[in-house]
RNA sequence: UGCCCGAUGGUGUAACGGUAGCACAGCAGACUCUGAAUCUGUUUGUCAUGGUUCAAAUCCAUGUCGGGCAGCCA
C-alpha cells in the first residue's frame, strides 16, 4: 500500500482530559490506561452516553489502553435485563470498526478474585480484551456488573465498620435528611464497633424491614460538602436482583460502591459528568480509608451534552415512551443511540459529532446542526444517489413513442466513480415531484413552470405545454413535450438549462412507504423557563407517504445508505420486508438534503 | 441559604503570560445534468471592574450572570 496518498489523519482530540491522561502517560504514573463506561441498566443509552463512549474509548483507544463496559447496577427497583441488552448493543454498534479492540470485558460470571499479598486481602477482576486476547473466543465474555461485587462491598464496608468509620443508624430516611440538612449527629453515630457489625451482619441476613436501619459512613456532619455529612453506604431493599436475583436484601449506594468497582476493575481514570463533582471528597475518602495496596483511581468531570430541538433525560425519554408519543425507546425521532441508529446514522457520522463538540466543564447546549452536519458529511459520501418521488405529480411527454422504453445511464455515487453506474427507464409517462412545478412560479424559479423548460437528470429537456386539472382546480397531470435531441450526450444535450429535476417511469416505478422524520420538538429548548417539553412536541415531526421509486431500489439493503437525489437521505426500515415473493419496502428519512431553495423562497 | 463548578462571535470549542484561531450556523459569490456536494470571500467574540506584568482570554481580587449538589437514585 502506497503512503504517498494517504487519506488525512484526523488530528488527535484534545481536551483538558486528555491532557490529563497524556501527562500521567508521559510520567508513566500508570502501567496502562484504564477508563470504564458505567451506565446504569435502567433505560436506553442516548446521544449524551455516546458522547461519553466516545470519551472512555477514545481514550482508551488513542493511549493504547482498555475501557471496561460496566453495568452499574446497583439499584435493583430500577434495573432490568432489557436495558442491560439493548445497552450491550448500542455500544458495540458505536464502537464497531473503531475502538471495539479496546473494550474490556469479562469470563461470564466470573467475580473478583481474592489476592493475599503480605497478610493483605485484596480483590481484583480483570479485563479480557475480545480482541487481543487470544484464547478470548474460547470464552463466553459479559460487562462488568458492579451487582458482581456485592461480596466484596459487602467486606469493604465491615472493614470500615472495624475501622470505626461506618456506623449502623436507626434514623428513619426523613430524620435522616433532616439530621444532615441541619448538620446534626446521629445519635447512633458512637455506637460501638461490635454492635454496629453484629447490627450490620443482621441487616444482611434480612432481619429488618426497608428503611429501617442503614450503615453510614462517618465522617463529618458539620460539613460544608453535603456528601460529606455521614452519608449512607447500604440501604435496605428486600428486592429482587436482575443479576443476583434474590440473593441480597442490603444494596451499597452509588457512592460505595462506585469508586470501589473502579478499583477492583484497577481503572486509572474515573471519568463523569458534572454532578458528581461534589462527590468526588467522598469517592476519595471511602478509598483512602480502607488502606488498599493497588494504586487508586481518580474521579474527572466533564459537561454532559445539551442538544437542542431534543430532551436527554431518561426519565423525560421513558415519558414519551409509556405515553406513547413515540414509537418505542428507538422510535427514529427519539435522541435514544438505538433510535438513532435505526434512522439510518452510522456509528462513524456519530462519532465525527462527538469529536467536533468537544470536552469541557461548561454547561452548554450544542446546535443540533452540528449533529445534522454530521450525518449529511458522512452520508453524502457513502450514499447511493437512486430517483425516487416522494410526492408525484403526472408528466405526459406527448412527442415520446407510447411503448417505447429506453435505458438511460445513471451514476451511483458521484464522490465515489467506484460506485458505479445502472440503468434506469424511462418512457412517455413520468412522476416529479410536486414542488418541481408551480404554475406560478416565485422568483427565481428554476423549475418547470407553463411554458417553462427544465432538464429531466439523465434524460431530456422538457418543456411545459399544457396543465390538465380536474374539476376542483387539482393539477391532475401536466402535458410537455421533450427536446429530443437533448438526451444527455444528445446533440442539444449541452443547451443551458437552469434546472434539473428527478424523475420516475410512471410505468416502472415501485412503490415504498417512506417515513419522513423531523424534530421531535418545535423549540430549540423544550423546558425553557419551566414550560412542559410535551406542549411543544412537533406534530409534524413524523409524516408517511408512498414514493414512486426507480426499479433499481427493489435490491434495497439494510445496510446501505441511499440518497434520493435532490431530496433526502434514506435508510431501509427494520419493519421492511425483504421476502422476494412479499417484499415491502419502508425507508427511513435520515436526514434531508441542505435546502438552500427553501431558504430562498422563505423569503418571498 | 450553604458548598462546588463555570463564563471566548449566534452556537460549540482552541489559544496553557507573547499575532484571538477552528467547526457549525449566517451572509455574498463561483461552479453545478442534485438549488446537494465542492470552492472563494465575509459579518460577529475574550462577562464587569480593579490589580500584577514590558506584555493578560490566560495570573490575583471583588462583583455579575449561569449551572450543579443538599434521594435510603445514579
Amino acid at each position: 500500500m502506497s503512503l504517498d496518498n494517504k487519506a488525512p489523519v484526523a488530528p488527535a482530540p484534545s481536551d483538558f482530559i486528555r491532557d490529563i491522561v497524556a501527562q500521567h502517560v508521559a510520567g508513566k504514573k500508570y502501567p496502562q490506561i484504564h477508563t470504564r463506561f458505567p451506565p446504569e441498566p435502567n433505560g436506553y443509552l442516548h446521544i449524551g452516553h455516546a458522547k461519553s463512549i466516545c470519551l472512555n474509548f477514545g481514550i482508551a483507544h488513542e493511549f493504547g489502553g482498555i475501557c471496561n463496559l460496566r453495568m452499574d447496577d446497583t439499584n435493583p427497583t430500577k434495573e432490568d435485563v432489557e436495558y442491560v441488552d439493548s445497552i450491550t448493543e448500542d455500544v458495540n454498534w458505536l464502537l464497531s470498526g473503531w475502538a471495539d479492540r479496546n473494550l474490556g470485558l469479562k469470563p461470564k460470571g466470573k467475580t473478583p478474585e481474592t489476592i493475599a499479598e503480605e497478610g493483605k486481602r485484596d480483590f481484583y477482576l480483570e479485563a479480557v480484551v475480545p480482541l487481543q486476547t487470544p484464547d478470548a473466543k474460547s470464552q463466553t465474555l459479559e460487562a462488568f456488573y458492579a451487582s458482581d461485587y456485592f461480596d466484596q462491598l459487602y467486606d469493604y464496608a465491615e472493614q470500615l465498620v472495624e475501622k470505626g468509620k461506618a456506623y449502623v443508624c436507626d434514623l428513619t430516611p426523613e430524620e435522616t435528611d433532616e439530621y444532615r440538612r441541619n448538620a446534626k449527629e446521629s445519635p447512633y453515630r458512637s455506637r460501638p464497633v461490635a454492635e454496629n457489625l453484629d447490627l450490620f451482619q443482621r441487616m444482611k441476613k434480612g432481619e429488618f424491614p426497608d428503611g429501617k436501619r442503614s450503615l453510614r459512613a462517618k465522617i463529618q456532619v458539620d460539613s460544608p460538602n453535603v456528601w460529606l455529612r455521614d452519608p449512607l453506604l447500604y440501604r435496605i431493599r428486600h428486592a429482587d436482583h436482575h443479576h443476583t436475583g434474590g440473593k441480597w436484601c442490603i444494596y451499597p449506594m452509588y457512592d460505595f460502591a462506585h469508586c470501589l468497582s473502579d478499583y477492583i476493575e484497577g481503572i486509572t481514570h474515573s471519568i463523569c459528568t458534572l454532578e458528581f463533582e461534589v462527590h468526588r471528597p467522598l469517592y476519595d475518602w471511602i478509598l483512602e480509608s480502607l488502606n488498599l495496596p493497588r494504586p487508586l483511581p481518580h474521579q474527572y468531570e466533564f459537561a454532559r451534552l445539551s442538544l437542542g430541538y431534543t430532551v436527554m433525560s431518561k426519565r423525560k425519554l421513558m415519558q414519551l415512551v409509556n405515553e406513547k408519543l413515540v414509537s418505542g425507546w428507538n422510535d427514529p425521532r427519539m435522541p435514544t443511540i438505538s433510535g438513532i441508529r435505526r434512522r439510518g446514522v452510522t456509528p462513524e457520522a456519530l462519532r465525527a459529532f462527538a469529536y467536533n463538540i468537544g470536552i469541557t466543564k461548561y454547561n452548554g447546549i450544542t446546535d443540533v446542526a452540528v449533529l445534522e452536519h454530521a450525518i449529511r458529511e458522512d452520508l453524502n459520501k457513502r450514499a447511493l444517489r437512486r430517483l425516487a418521488v416522494l410526492h408525484p405529480i403526472k408528466v405526459v411527454l406527448t412527442n415520446y413513442p407510447e411503448g417505447k422504453t429506453e435505458e438511460l445511464d445513471a451514476i451511483n455515487n458521484p464522490e465515489n466513480p467506484d460506485a458505479g453506474t445502472r440503468k434506469i427507464p424511462f418512457s412517455r409517462e413520468l412522476y416529479i415531484e410536486q414542488d418541481d412545478f408551480k404554475e406560478v412560479p416565485p422568483p427565481k424559479f428554476f423549475r418547470l413552470k407553463p411554458g417553462g423548460e427544465v432538464r429531466l437528470k439523465y434524460a431530456y429537456i422538457i418543456k411545459c405545454d399544457e396543465v390538465v386539472k380536474d374539476a376542483s382546480g387539482k393539477i391532475v397531470e401536466l402535458r410537455c413535450t421533450a427536446d429530443l435531441d437533448s438526451k444527455s450526450g444528445g446533440a442539444t444535450a449541452a443547451r443551458k438549462v437552469k434546472g434539473t429535476i428527478h424523475w420516475v417511469s410512471a410505468a416502472h416505478a415501485i412503490d415504498a412507504e417512506c417515513r419522513l422524520y423531523d424534530r421531535l420538538f418545535t423549540e430549540a429548548e423544550p423546558e425553557k423557563d419551566g414550560r412542559d417539553f410535551k406542549s411543544v412536541l412537533n406534530p409534524h415531526s413524523l409524516e408517511v407517504v408512498t414514493a414512486k421509486c426507480e426499479p433499481s431500489l427493489k435490491d434495497a439493503r439494510p445496510e446501505v445508505r441511499y440518497q434520493f437525489e435532490r431530496l433526502a437521505y434514506f435508510a431501509l426500515d427494520k419493519d421492511s420486508s425483504l421476502a422476494p415473493n412479499a417484499s415491502r419496502l419502508i425507508f427511513n428519512r435520515t436526514i434531508t438534503l441542505r435546502d438552500t431553495w427553501a431558504k430562498e423562497a422563505q423569503k418571498h
